[in-house]
RNA sequence: GCCCGCUUGGCGGAAUGGUAGACGCAACGGACUUAAAAUCCGUAGGUUCGAAAGGGCUGUGCCGGUUCAAGUCCGGCAGCGGGCACCA
């Protein structure tokens, strides 16, 4: 029996949807626009199956709704400014551009291969001049209406490598590379003000109705606001105060200290006169910033000496610490330490010999006796003591009186803080964006003129000395000053990567036009109608992506605040790990497995089978797409990813999973091109009275039709690919009667159709089979009949007190008094009656007949 | 610590409060074949009664509740996974 060519197949119909330009796509306004957007990837070399499973739900939502009439715009590109490439030039001495443009052309192809319905006139690589010029002028923008800034900032800094480090790439307090301890360093960076957006950027999630509620949360805590009060503490024998933040301005009377972070403006001033602060300051910024490195971290704390005066308690001193624990970043940089109602407040009070006065007194607590021995009350349930003023007002009504009397005695006020930081996007890198600022001596920083745009990235850079190539280039960053004319350097500092990303979505619209985006024609694509990505990116780059794009609003560059409108964050491919007994990782197709699991390597010696993880680079555990698509093609591995799980869930890929797929697909080629029935003609008419189990057959086409649909629409493919079995399955079953080559023709025109978003080629090749000269890419989606889905006869389920005790074959829609007749003629029913009389009988019409005595 | 989510056969997973286990993977039995591959037919939650046909009981992490009826709703608990975390 001759087996379905997938490769030469594939080859066939991508060569006429490329020469026909298919899917090729231009704004209409008078048709409906769909947006179908899969985030972008990072060509780090060879496309892998785990990549793949994202393009193929985008290339079925893209089809899909191609066929319902909608004018679809689905680009690819590739985010190709990053770290990897640089490390390939240090490890291989390749460059940079050139590393990243090889991998692009083989996962062009690879792409390519895989048959999906992109534009491919429209892809955009943000590593070229003609894309990132447009973000230089961005960036100028965004300086000119204060969205942009300078300042200096602590940052993580790899003293081996000369560069900033990521909290990611901080591992155990070491450089992820070099190994070396990371410092903290006072660096000027430029940042752009995401904070401005900080309460817009919150408050509009709840308009995102299309994205998972799981995404929403984590970027409403990614946010983090709190609302509470800054209180300004007079300093004893200064004139100047100390600003705190708290979100618990009813627990000041519990006041015992203030402390103030090693990196406040306050302590530097401090430390000029004071060596052994100093050289506490020193130590803690010595201390990384990684997790692991904070949890064990000892809370301490140095007495400046200095006293701040209470604000409701004339002559009531606190001391002032520096603290360890206390973030320059968050709030004021400074707090006031309640220790009966914080824990850490409570540690380093307790380390520190400071009194612990309670002031919330627990709902059934004695006020008489109420004591915090080494845990803090922390609950804001209960009753305000030992305040004053405040004594006796619950913990909410406290924060109002208390925030009250701050405003009055203009020592405070109400203030909203955010978890939120400014986004630094200045990096000491090479193959990223130059930050387009000149600066110079005369006039400090001037911004590029937008007529010297794009500044480009020079060539001819070498990777043999640590450090940024572009600061130790021999002449690139030598240049005059546009306001001067006099010698000034360029910055040497490149974007972030995520600046590429967060406006590539609005750059599809019009990736040719000589400004960064056509106004028509962003108008008419954005927003993004359906965003598929990684749940790993639903705070950095969608946040950033949703602010970037209110700050383009704003700069007069579009209309739209959200980028996206709908999301799905589907789930990683997994799989086995491989390790060889001397503890290396081995790669999937190095490895033998037997019957019993038990695996061995090219040699015959054993491998330990391991954790099925998501596919990466590290473990080994990748499964290439090559050898899948050759052996095969692609149409059996997209339907394998979508049938699998559930989209959104992890899916682990095996070897008998595609050889179940490709079962599939060679025993929908078999029925489709040797029918056990012939055929009725095209158009032919259904015949009057079909044979009942060819008129149920019909029924279960008509449903298919409409169940399948729904399931696109809830992006439920798992579901969808097995109702489109289930109905094969029936196919399969026909045997030849009146009218069965008629309605065999409608199941399996009705198959191919609604498998074309999943398995274009295929589908393509049978609808050639069945309806010659037609392109199925151009086809409308099926429609159903409702009369014809409707079934005729249901299956209503008998139970006598809510135990199932047979079921009763009735039309649809029989009255309630026919329904309970049949269902007391069973037998079993009549068993379990026992000879009672049913006391009611509950009937859902269609579903079930309850019995209860 | 705080905030989410998940828990159904050997496995992936189906089930608008209404017949739990669709569809598939693996498995087993059989057919075809000299043989294998491929293909096709069949079996299957557990347990128990029965020679069989066919029954009984039981079953969706655990405990409780609402309901004629709970995998589904409510309360509590456990386990697993994820996010955030000296955030004042």
């Amino acid at each position: 029996m001759a087996r379905y060519n997938a490769k030469e197949t594939e080859e066939k119909w991508q060569a006429v949807w490329r020469d026909r330009g298919v899917f090729h796509v231009e704004a209409d306004p008078g048709r409906p626009k769909y947006y179908v957007l899969e985030m972008f990837p990072y060509p780090s070399g060879k496309l892998h199956v785990g990549h793949v499973r994202n393009y193929t739900m985008g290339d079925v939502v893209a089809r899909y709704k191609r066929a319902q009439g909608f004018n679809v715009l689905h680009p690819m590109g590739w985010d190709a400014f990053g770290l990897p490439a640089e490390n390939a030039a240090i490890a291989s001495k390749v460059h940079p551009k050139d590393w990243t443009l090889q991998n692009i052309a083989v996962m062009r192809e690879q792409l390519k291969q895989m048959g999906l319905s992109y534009d491919w006139r429209r892809e955009v690589a943000t590593c070229h001049p003609e894309y990132y010029k447009h973000e230089q002028k961005m960036f100028l923008d965004f300086l000119a209406a204060g969205l942009a800034y300078r300042k200096e900032s602590w940052v993580n800094w790899d003293p081996v490598e000369h560069s900033v480090l990521a909290n990611e790439q901080v591992i155990d307090g070491r450089g992820w590379r070099s190994g070396a301890p990371v410092e903290k360093r006072l660096l000027s960076q430029w940042f752009l003000k995401i904070t401005e957006y900080a309460d817009d950027l919150l408050a509009a999630l709840s308009t995102l109705e299309r994205w998972p509620e799981r995404v929403r949360v984590m970027q409403e805590n990614w946010i983090g606001k709190s609302e509470g009060a800054r209180v300004f503490f007079r300093l004893k024998d200064r004139g100047d105060t100390l600003e705190v933040f708290t979100t618990r301005p009813d627990t000041l009377f519990g006041a015992a200290f203030c402390a103030i972070a090693p990196n406040h403006p306050l302590a530097a001033e401090l430390a000029t006169k004071n060596q052994p602060l100093a050289d506490f300051i020193a130590e803690c910024n010595r201390m990384g910033t990684s997790e692991a490195v904070l949890e064990t971290a000892e809370k301490r704390g140095f007495d400046t000496g200095l006293k701040v005066l209470h604000p409701f308690v004339p002559g009531w001193e606190l001391p002032v610490y520096v603290a360890n624990f206390v973030l320059m970043e968050y709030g004021a940089g400074a707090i006031f330490g309640c220790p009966a109602h914080d824990q850490r407040d409570l540690d380093f009070a307790c380390k520190y010999g400071l009194p612990v006065k309670p002031v919330v007194l627990p709902p059934d607590a004695d006020p008489m006796s109420f004591a915090v021995g080494d845990e803090a009350y922390t609950e804001v349930t209960g009753t305000v003591f030992n305040s004053e003023f405040l004594n006796g007002l619950e913990v909410p009504a406290a924060k109002r009186a208390a925030s009250d009397r701050l405003t009055a005695l203009k020592a405070g006020e109400r203030t909203i803080a955010y978890r939120l930081r400014d986004w630094g996007i200045s990096r000491q890198r090479y193959w990223g964006c130059p930050i387009p600022v000149i600066h110079c001596g005369k006039c400090g920083i001037v911004p590029v003129p937008e007529t010297q745009l794009p500044v480009t990235l020079p060539e001819d850079v070498s990777f043999d000395q640590p450090g940024n190539p572009l600061a130790h280039h021999p002449t690139w960053k030598y240049t005059t000053c546009p306001a001067c004319g006099g010698k000034a350097e360029r910055e040497t500092d490149t974007f972030d990567t995520f600046f590429e990303s967060s406006w590539y979505f609005a750059r599809f619209c019009s990736p040719r036009a000589p400004t960064a985006f056509n106004r028509n024609e962003v108008d008419y694509w954005l927003p993004v109608d359906q965003y598929i990505g990684g749940i790993e990116h639903a705070v950095l780059h969608l946040l950033y992506s949703r602010f970037f794009t209110r700050a383009l609003k704003q700069c007069g560059y579009l209309g739209v605040a959200e980028p996206f409108a709908g999301l799905f964050t589907q789930g990683m491919v997994c799989h086995e790990t491989y390790k060889s007994a001397d503890g290396a990782w081995l790669f999937p197709e190095e490895v033998a497995k037997g019957l019993d699991n038990s695996a061995v390597d090219a040699a015959g010696r054993p491998v330990t089978v391991g954790r099925i993880e998501k596919m990466s680079k590290s473990h080994k555990n990748l499964v290439g797409l090559d050898a899948i698509v050759d052996a095969y093609g692609a149409d059996t591995a997209r339907l394998y990813l979508l049938s699998d799980s559930p989209p959104e869930r992890d899916l682990e890929w095996t070897d008998a999973g595609i050889e179940g797929a490709w079962r599939y697909v060679n025993r929908l080629h078999r029925l489709v091109t040797e029918p056990t029935v012939a055929l009725a003609a095209v158009g032919a008419r259904a015949p009057e009275n079909l044979p009942p189990a060819l008129a149920a057959l019909r029924g279960a086409i008509h449903r298919t039709i409409r169940d399948v649909t729904d399931d696109l629409e809830k992006f439920r493919f798992n579901r969808g690919v097995a109702r489109i079995r289930e109905l094969t399955n029936a196919l399969e079953a026909v045997d030849a009667d009146d009218g069965a080559g008629f309605v065999l023709r409608e199941g399996l025109e009705a198959a191919v159709r609604l498998l074309g978003p999943m398995m274009p080629h295929l589908s393509e090749e049978l609808w050639q089979e069945l309806r010659p000269g037609n392109l199925l890419a151009d086809e409308k989606w099926p429609r159903f009949h409702p009369a014809l889905a409707a079934e005729e006869t249901v299956t209503m389920a008998v139970q006598v007190n809510g135990k199932l005790r047979g079921t009763v074959e009735l039309p649809r829609n029989a009255a309630d008094d026919a329904a309970k007749a049949a269902a007391l003629a069973l037998p079993t029913v009549a068993k379990a009656l026992e000879g009672k009389a049913p006391r009611k009988t509950i009937i859902v019409p269609n579903r079930i007949v309850n019995v209860v005595i």
